[in-house]
RNA sequence: AGGGGCAUAGCUCAGUUGGUAGAGCAGCGGUCUCCAAAACCGCGUGCCGAGGGUUCGAGUCCUUCUGCCCCUG
C-alpha cells in the first residue's frame, strides 16, 4: 500500500460504553504527548454531564479534551458539523507537535473522520422533510421505496421497506439537491483522507465483565443525579435529538410517575447493554481497528505497543 | 400424614383425539455516509424433572421417584 508521506498520524481508539476508552485514551496520552479529541455524539452538549458519562477534570489527568460540553442541548449539530469540528480540532492538535488521539464510542462520527467523508451544504429543507415523513406515514414505505427506485435504483435496493428513516432521507437528498444519495456518496469520498491511523478498538472477550461494569456505571450515574439532569432536560424546549439519548429517554416513565425508579433503571442498563453491543458490532467490522482485550492482562501496555510500532514505521 | 395440582428455552407460558416441540420477553448476530445513545434486518438457543411401562410411535396415557405449590388435619 502507497503511505503519504506527509500525513497527520492519527490515533483512534473506539469502543462501546464503560469499556475503559476515557482512562486508556489519558494514560496514552501521557505517554505519548496526546490530546485526546473526542468523537461522541452526546457529550458534545454541555449541560448533560452524568448521564453521558462525561469526564471530570480529574479523570482527565490534565489532558486536553476536544469536542466536549460545548453546545447547548437545544443546539442542533450533525456529523457533517461534527466532521468539520473534528478535523479542525486534529490539525490544531498536530500542529502543536502533539499525537491527536480520536476517542469515543459513536461509529457514525469516527467513520465520517477517518474516512474524510465530506458532506455538502444543504438548502434548509424542512418542509421537505416533514412532507415526505407524512407521507411514508400514511402511504408506507413500500411505497416511498418504489418511487426511490425509480430515480436511485442503487440505495432502493440496499434498503428495506421498514427503514423509514433513510427511505425519507434518500428522496429528501435527491429533491433537495437534485442529485441522488448514490452520486453523492461517491462524491463524498473525492478527497482522500490526510490521516495515517493507528486504529484500536476496546474489546472483552468476556461479555458479562463489560455488562457488569455497565450495570455498576448506571448506579453510579443514578447515585451521582441522573434522575435530576434528567428532570431538567425535560423542562427545556426544543432538546428532542438529546431526550432520545440513552439515559433520559428510560427515565421518562419514572418522572411521569408511570413506573418505579427501579424498574427504569432495569429498563437504562438493559438499554445501555444493547447499546454496547452495537456499538461493538459497528467497530468489529473495521479491518483497520485492532482488538485489544480490556479482560486480558496489561491492554495499557498492548494499546502502547501498538502505537509505539506505528509511530516507529512511519519514521 | 392424607388428598389434589404443577414440573416444557435464561424467564413467563402454549402444545388439539398420542406423530421426536412454539410464542412473548430476555439473549445472540448483523446493517449503517447530515437527529446515530437514532433507525432497521436476521437467528430458537430444548436429554419436554428422573426412571420404568403401554404403543409402530409418548411432551401428551399408566406407574415409581424427586422437587415445588395448595387444601385437610
Amino acid at each position: 500500500m502507497m503511505q503519504k508521506q506527509n500525513g497527520i498520524d492519527l490515533v483512534v481508539l473506539a469502543g462501546p460504553t464503560a469499556s475503559g476508552k476515557t482512562a486508556l485514551a489519558v494514560d496514552l496520552c501521557h505517554r505519548f504527548n496526546g490530546e485526546v479529541v473526542s468523537a461522541d455524539s452526546m457529550q458534545v452538549y454541555d449541560t448533560l454531564t452524568v448521564g453521558t458519562a462525561r469526564p471530570t477534570t480529574e479523570e482527565m489527568g490534565g489532558i486536553p479534551h476536544h469536542l466536549m460540553g460545548f453546545l447547548p442541548p437545544d443546539a442542533s449539530f450533525s456529523v457533517a458539523k461534527y466532521a468539520e469540528l473534528a478535523h479542525a480540532a486534529i490539525a490544531d492538535v498536530h500542529a502543536r507537535g502533539k499525537l491527536p488521539i480520536l476517542c469515543g464510542g459513536t461509529g457514525l462520527y469516527i467513520q465520517a473522520v477517518v474516512e474524510n467523508l465530506s458532506y455538502e451544504e444543504q438548502p434548509a429543507s424542512r418542509e421537505i422533510r416533514e412532507r415526505l415523513r407524512a407521507r411514508i406515514e400514511c402511504e408506507g414505505g413500500e411505497a416511498l421505496l418504489a418511487e426511490l427506485a425509480a430515480v436511485d435504483p442503487e440505495t432502493a435496493a440496499r434498503l428495506h421497506p421498514h427503514d423509514h428513516g433513510r427511505i425519507v432521507r434518500a428522496l429528501e437528498i435527491v429533491q433537495t439537491t437534485g442529485r441522488t444519495i448514490t452520486e453523492q456518496n461517491a462524491a463524498s469520498r473525492a478527497v482522500e483522507s490526510p490521516y495515517r491511523v493507528c486504529g484500536l478498538r476496546l474489546e472483552y472477550r468476556n461479555r458479562d465483565t463489560l455488562y457488569d461494569r455497565i450495570n455498576r456505571r448506571v448506579s453510579m450515574m443514578l447515585d451521582a443525579g441522573l434522575v435530576e439532569e434528567a428532570d431538567r432536560l425535560r423542562r427545556q424546549p426544543n432538546t428532542d435529538t438529546v431526550r432520545q439519548a440513552i439515559g433520559y429517554k428510560e427515565l421518562e416513565p419514572y418522572l411521569q410517575g408511570a413506573v418505579t425508579l427501579e424498574t427504569a433503571a432495569d429498563a437504562l442498563r438493559q438499554a445501555t447493554r444493547r447499546y454496547a453491543k452495537r456499538q461493538l458490532s459497528w467497530f468489529r467490522r473495521y479491518d483497520w481497528l485492532t482488538p485489544i482485550y480490556m479482560d486480558e492482562a496489561q491492554p495499557t501496555a498492548q494499546a502502547a505497543a501498538c502505537i509505539e510500532e506505528f509511530l516507529r514505521k512511519e519514521k
